[in-house]
DNA sequence: CTGGATGTTGACTGACCAGTCAATCTATTT
DNA sequence: AAATAGATTGACTGGTCAGTCAACATCCAG
């Protein structure tokens, strides 16, 4: 009994603690920023000593670096996953924004870290995570320029132009919610991934989609 | 001749200087970020004194609040200018695009700080000035909603949630430029403006509006 | 030509904070 | 019960940098 349990549990509770400063850097990112907390500020609020931080850590930056990879990494499976189905572009589109609605809502700190310090952080972690946030646009512009060949979307807007727009369209809600200029709650959640879908589709469909759905 | 010309003189002596660290300070927050680089560092590239910054601007804060300001009210004074004129709101939101994209192609420094550093900063000055970014998506809302009231665009899409979708995506079209995720070029900023109105409006229109256009 | 105002300089200071480290504690193994 | 390895602590250090300031330069009015 006494073999390998005890192994686990001491395991468990370093990994236990690893998430719990991971959870409280969330929030201390999200409610001060990056650059203006302190390494101090995340370990007072997992409760925990200073030097801790740098014993599951290297650095503040990997603190972020985690975060950000922990999901984004779960998004791209995600879009990875809805791209090998065989569904309309449309469906495949309505996924990923719900995924990305649902992530904010489920934890909108996390998002708001990832959103404001990573994706649109062009002088700093943006540009050290450049090529994992392009795969996610290279996944999307995938899927509507398979769409413009299969001849549901306009072949004369450029898949890469239209997959930025379509991602834009959706972090901007985000940011609305974040900056509060938004009205959030389940039915605006609802309502907003049908908004971006709807209006991001409408505009790339061909007349004969138009005419078929009107 | 010499009542109020020397003064006119000294002024704009003291006005080119307070020009020349405000375009330097824009070279060196595109370039280092505004958290990443010091004082002396705008200072240097202007080729003055690090002292005179601090006689020009009361902090760095000050550097960039002035930055975003003057260009922030010229934008929000074309899109009042453009909302005041009897044009079809395709017409208006093309010219809000080109405006921001005409912008970036003008000055791409200017536009990755704006945007990097206050549009979508939330914890620092995104906050500060968040009255006055607000403004312009509220302008924008105002012209869709009128859109809507006139039946050319779908009502069933609440307003301001398309308003932000909208600029959202000019402004991940701005950031694809800005993380070099997006090919630059004359050629490519037109079609950029082009794509994202049809894409927008396409999705925004009523059915009508569609069969009309087809 | 002189005095006051404005412009310009850069060395200096005081606060701040990421990261280090040696000591201490706890669990597990033998 | 002793030994080992990992977990936890927090005081301390070294470097950084925004902002100050006192001195010097230049300009213009009377």
């Amino acid at each position: 009994m006494s073999v390998a349990r005890p192994r686990i549990g001491r395991a468990k509770n370093s990994q236990d603690k690893r998430r719990l400063i991971l959870d409280s850097a969330v929030r201390v990112f999200a409610r001060q920023g990056f650059h203006a907390c302190r390494v101090s500020d995340i370990a007072d609020e997992a409760g925990v000593a200073y030097g801790l931080v740098y014993h599951y850590f290297a650095s503040k930056d990997e603190v972020l670096d985690t975060l950000f990879l922990e999901r984004w990494e779960v998004m791209l499976a995600l879009i990875r996953e809805v791209d090998a189905q065989q569904i309309p572009v449309r469906e495949k589109l309505a996924a990923i924004a719900s995924f990305i609605v649902d992530s904010y809502q489920h934890d909108p700190d996390l998002m708001k870290v990832i959103i404001v310090e990573v994706t649109r952080a062009a002088n700093s972690f943006g540009n050290t995570h450049i090529a994992t946030i392009r795969e996610a646009y290279d996944l999307i512009g995938g899927m509507i320029s398979e769409a413009q060949a299969e001849g549901v979307f306009k072949p004369e807007i450029e898949a890469r132009f239209a997959a930025m727009a379509f991602y834009g369209a959706i972090e901007q809600l985000l940011t609305g919610w974040i900056f509060g200029l938004l009205p959030q709650g389940e039915e605006h959640f609802e309502r907003a991934k049908w908004l971006v879908v709807e209006t991001v589709c409408g505009g790339l469909q061909t007349s004969d989609a138009h005419e078929r759905s009107a």
